[in-house]
Order: C-alpha cells, then sequence, then structure tokens
RNA sequence: GUCCCCAUCGUCUAGCGGCCUAGGACACCGCCCUUUCAAGGCGGCAGCGCGGGUUCGAAUCCCGUUGGGGAUACCA
C-alpha cells in the first residue's frame, strides 16, 4: 500500500506520526439549496479518506451567512448524504465529543475565540470603512499585491478614542505575519506564499457576526481536524488559515496543530469553468430523480481525479475504500462528462441482481402510479420477470420504468406511441399473429416465438423486423421495448389478443 | 493589475528517465451477433501545447513561454 510507505525521515507522509484512526477529516457544507456535485465529490474524498484510514469523518453546517441559509436545505443536505451512503460519524443528528456541529449555535464560542485573538494582539480592530478601503484600492500603485493596506494595525489610544468618538463600528482583522507561508499539499506539493500576498482579513463583521475566515479554522482546530480536503477553489485561502491555526496555538485553542491540505481539482462544467449551480447536471437532486444509483455517481465522481487502475474504471465504494491514496490524486481540473456518468451507472446497473435492481425501480413505479405502494404480489411477480429483460438496455432507473411500462398498464389504457403508428398493411400480420397466439400451447415465450415465427414468417414470406414491429407496437405502443416473446408471456395470453385486437381495430383505412 | 494552481486522445485518465510504436474507459465510426433496442465481440479514428536545457536516453526532471483555471468580499 503506497500510503503507507515511509519517507526517509521515517514517519508516513500521509499521516505524519499520526496512527491511522487519529485522522480526522469534514465536510462542511453550508446550507444552501441543492447540494451540488462538485460538493459531492469533497465529500466523498473525505469520507473514502476517513474510512479507508479508521478515522472519523464530521460533519458540520456552515452557516454563519444567516442570508444564504434554508431551513429546507439543511434537511436536503442530510437526507442527500444518507441518499448517497456517507455517513457522518459526528455532526447533526448523531452529536459526538465537539458539538454542536451547526455553526449558527456556535456564536459563544467564537465570541470567545475572538475577544482572546484581540486580547493577545493577535488579531486587531480596523475603523476603516469601506468607502476609505476602496478609495485606498483605487489609488493602488499599479504593479502593487490588493488587498488590506494595515492602516489600522498599530492605531494609538488617542486614534481609537477619535474614531470611537466618531462612533465608528469597527471589523476585527487577523494581523498576519510578515513572514512567507508554505505547506505542504498532498495533492500539489510544496507551495507557499510571500506575506504582501497574504493581507490583513477580516475575521468579524462590523455587526459582530463572524465570518467564515474565522470559524472555519477555529471549528477544524476545535474538532481536532487532522486533514482538509477541498476543491481548489479554496487554495489561495488557505495561507491566511494557516496563519490562524498558528495564532489559536499561541493561545491554546484546539489541537495546536495546522491540519495537513490536500486541494482536490476543480470540477469543471461545459466551457471549462467551475462547475456550478447553474450548470445543468450540476445538482444532484437531478441523479436522484432520473435514477442513478449513489454508488454509480460516486464511482463517477471519484473518477475526476483519481483511479483505481490503470484499465478499470467500474469499482464498487468499498472497493475505493480499500486501496484510496490521496497522494495518488490527479492535480489536474477535471470536466464533468455526462455520458461517461451515464456509462458508468448503465454498468453498476447492470452488475445489480434481479432482486437488486427489481427493488431499485419499485420507487419509480410508484412515483409514475403504475404499482402500489408496495406493490401487490401479482405486481412484484411481474416486476421479477421484467427485470431481468431491461436491465442491459437502460442507462438509468428511470428508463428501465418506460421500458415496462406497458406491462402495468391496463389494455383500455395502453397508448400507442405516436412515431409508432401502424400502418394499414399492419393487418395481415396482425390477424395471423392473433390466431397464433390464441392456439399456442404451451403460452410461455419459447412457444411463442415458434409459433409467431411460423405464421408470419414462414406463413407471410415476411423477414422478422418487418414481422414482430407491429406485434410489438400493438402491445407495448413502442417501437421499442424488451424481447418480444418473453414480454408476450408476462402480459398473458388474454392482454396479448386484446391489445393486438385494439391495434387491429384502430387501423387506418386507405 | 497582483498572487496561486494546472497542462497526455474530443472527455476522464495510466504513465512517476529506458518496458511507450504512449495503455484503458466514455464518446464517435465500421463489422459481427440479432425480433426492436440494448448488451456482447472484433476493428478503426484520435493525444504527450511550444522552446530551451539536464541525460547515453525525456511524456516523465529543470527553466522559460504560451494557454487554461482559481483567488483577490464586512460570501462560503
Amino acid at each position: 500500500m503506497t500510503t503507507t510507505d515511509l519517507d526517509p525521515h521515517g514517519s508516513d507522509p500521509v499521516l505524519g506520526d499520526l496512527a491511522p484512526e487519529q485522522v480526522r477529516v469534514r465536510f462542511p457544507p453550508s446550507p444552501t439549496g441543492n447540494l451540488h456535485v462538485g460538493n459531492v465529490r469533497s465529500a466523498l474524498f473525505n469520507w473514502v479518506f476517513a474510512r479507508h484510514y479508521g478515522g472519523t469523518f464530521v460533519l458540520r453546517i456552515e452557516d454563519t451567512d444567516a442570508g444564504r441559509n434554508l431551513a429546507e436545505s439543511y434537511r436536503g443536505l442530510m437526507d442527500a448524504l444518507t441518499w448517497l451512503g456517507l455517513d457522518w460519524d459526528e455532526g447533526p443528528q448523531v452529536g459526538g465529543p465537539y458539538g454542536p456541529y451547526v455553526q449558527s449555535e456556535r456564536g459563544e464560542i467564537y465570541t470567545d475565540v475572538t475577544a482572546k485573538l484581540l486580547e493577545s494582539g493577535l488579531a486587531y480592530r480596523c475603523y476603516c470603512t469601506r468607502e476609505e478601503l476602496e478609495a485606498r484600492e483605487k489609488a493602488r500603485p499599479s504593479g502593487a499585491p490588493s488587498g488590506y493596506d494595515g492602516h489600522c494595525r498599530d492605531l494609538s489610544a488617542e486614534e481609537v478614542a477619535s474614531y470611537e468618538g466618531q462612533g465608528r463600528t469597527f471589523v476585527v482583522r487577523m494581523r498576519v505575519p510578515d513572514a512567507p507561508i508554505g505547506f505542504d499539499d498532498l495533492v500539489r506539493g510544496e507551495i507557499s506564499f510571500e506575506a504582501v500576498n497574504v493581507p490583513d482579513y477580516v475575521l468579524v463583521r462590523g455587526t459582530g457576526e463572524p465570518l467564515y475566515t474565522l470559524v472555519n479554522p477555529v471549528d477544524d482546530a476545535l474538532m481536532e481536524v487532522t486533514h482538509v480536503l477541498r476543491g481548489e477553489d479554496l487554495l489561495p485561502s488557505t495561507p491566511r488559515q494557516i496563519v490562524l491555526y498558528q495564532a489559536l496555538a499561541k493561545i491554546g485553542i484546539g489541537s495546536g496543530r495546522v491540519p495537513t491540505f490536500g486541494h482536490l481539482p476543480t470540477v469543471l462544467g461545459d466551457g471549462n469553468r467551475r462547475l456550478s449551480k447553474r450548470d445543468k447536471g450540476s445538482g444532484l437532486a437531478e441523479y436522484r430523480e432520473k435514477g442513478y444509483l449513489p454508488e454509480a455517481l460516486l464511482n463517477y465522481l471519484a473518477l475526476l481525479g483519481w483511479a483505481i487502475a490503470d484499465d478499470r474504471d467500474v469499482f464498487t465504494i468499498e472497493e475505493m475504500v480499500g486501496v484510496f491514496d490521496i497522494l495518488r490524486v490527479n492535480a489536474n481540473p477535471a470536466k464533468f462528462d455526462a455520458k461517461k456518468c451515464e456509462a458508468i451507472n448503465a454498468a453498476h446497473i447492470r452488475r445489480l441482481s434481479t432482486d437488486q435492481l427489481a427493488e431499485q425501480l419499485v420507487p419509480f413505479l410508484v412515483s409514475a402510479g403504475l404499482t402500489a405502494q408496495p406493490p401487490t404480489p401479482e405486481q412484484w411477480s411481474l416486476l421479477i420477470g421484467a427485470t431481468p429483460l431491461i436491465q442491459e438496455r437502460m442507462t438509468t432507473l428511470s428508463e428501465g420504468v418506460e421500458l415496462i411500462r406497458f406491462l402495468f398498464t391496463g389494455d383500455a389504457e395502453l397508448v400507442i406511441d405516436e412515431a409508432a403508428a401502424l400502418a394499414p398493411s399492419a393487418a395481415p400480420v396482425l390477424d395471423a399473429a392473433t390466431t397464433a397466439l390464441r392456439e399456442v400451447e404451451p403460452y410461455d415465450h419459447a412457444s411463442i416465438e415458434a409459433a409467431l415465427r411460423s405464421a408470419l414468417i414462414d406463413g407471410l414470406g415476411l423477414k422478422p423486423k418487418l414481422a414482430f414491429g407491429p406485434v410489438r407496437v400493438a402491445v407495448t405502443g413502442r417501437k421499442i421495448s424488451p424481447p418480444l416473446f418473453e414480454s408476450l408471456e408476462l402480459l398473458g395470453r388474454e392482454s396479448a389478443l386484446a391489445r393486438v385486437d385494439a391495434a387491429r381495430a384502430g387501423l387506418p383505412r386507405d
């Protein structure tokens, strides 16, 4: 196993001096509507990483920005993770020793930390107004780095009093030390930033509300997170977070250690831009509704930056957990390919047993109004009979439902697809089929096939395609269906005859 | 503007100095099988951005360049 290879200093490049089970990672979504697949990818890699080492996966809700939060997104978030099978060891609903795990319930903690940071001089009050900031930013000589200029870094007591006297409010800014900040990224290697490019940044708003810049590292420190695996878009914010971790260590808050970072490649949408909520196909709910298997979606997402082997790309999550190595994650951005995702889903569907697939199909049949909830015994046996016929013919579960819809539809309700409308010339075929179906004994697919072949191909001298086409349309309502003879068997002689009859009667005259 | 990251078929990737005439998968195109559609089988198309080094030898290491992307909020 590559992750346990020792480096020249004798410590594991991923674990450092930690025992595997001491690994603690987290997934910190902000509850803003539908979870998107880029986030799911992050959740997956963190979860797999934790499971691989036997460590802990923490779910933390980052809802400090009240304006963006919806109560229902919070529920939806957990529902989505549950559906995906990404269970969390600590977090909402399950609790844990470092709670609460919802940031809006951690206000006191942040107030306290802020006070200590201020007291120790590691952070300071900044009285600059937005207008002043903007004006100075505009006046910045070209070529100079952007960001806060440190105006309020070392205010005298008189200056503070004067600002207070003016009734100004203040934000709390981090005092970023004047030294280069570097770290060893698990997917990108050594990365370093010059201090001039890491300006003093805001931790707490003028209103007293803490910002992400404060709460994210504070909670990671307090929750003793050991590894931070997240999207590449957060790479530039890493140096300032490291500064905060170091400051927290100095004042004795949290674990006292800076987590190890790994920045995962961006998931791109069409147009090579980061996949965003607005992109089609970016929302998790869509995949769930279409009938993607969670395992398949995760499999596909894993492929975006990671490979299990040079000649394989369909695998189970358990397999991934077994061999996952963060050091083997690719650094380059990956475009989300809906076609490939579909193909992976189809492959997973084909791997299911008949019972498992039937089971997965049920909710879709129910919501399509085709079966009872739960299905009746008759519906079940029909489903179990039909499942093997469609397993290789669907890419999503909802497609599978369309293929077997005719089996769960009453003869009178069957609608013939417009594109499949029969021509008058189908009459002799349907007539011959009626006779054959009426007389065939036993009524099973092998005998039905023999009977129809003899009646239509030998009897009428038709090519198979032309012979069976009209029967298929009459019985299933579609040009494309599961294999015809098996379908006829499942449907039963009575229904089959009724449908062929109805189609015959509905033929246009010429 | 400034900082940071990235760079192998259309797409996702394997490749961590000789095993590469660059492998696999998806997509695409043929053919076979075939009651439709699939699945399956066989075959095909298609790639190391560019320029310098280092080396006996570079897709692999270094530098530069170009091209993408991200960050530059009192969002997360």
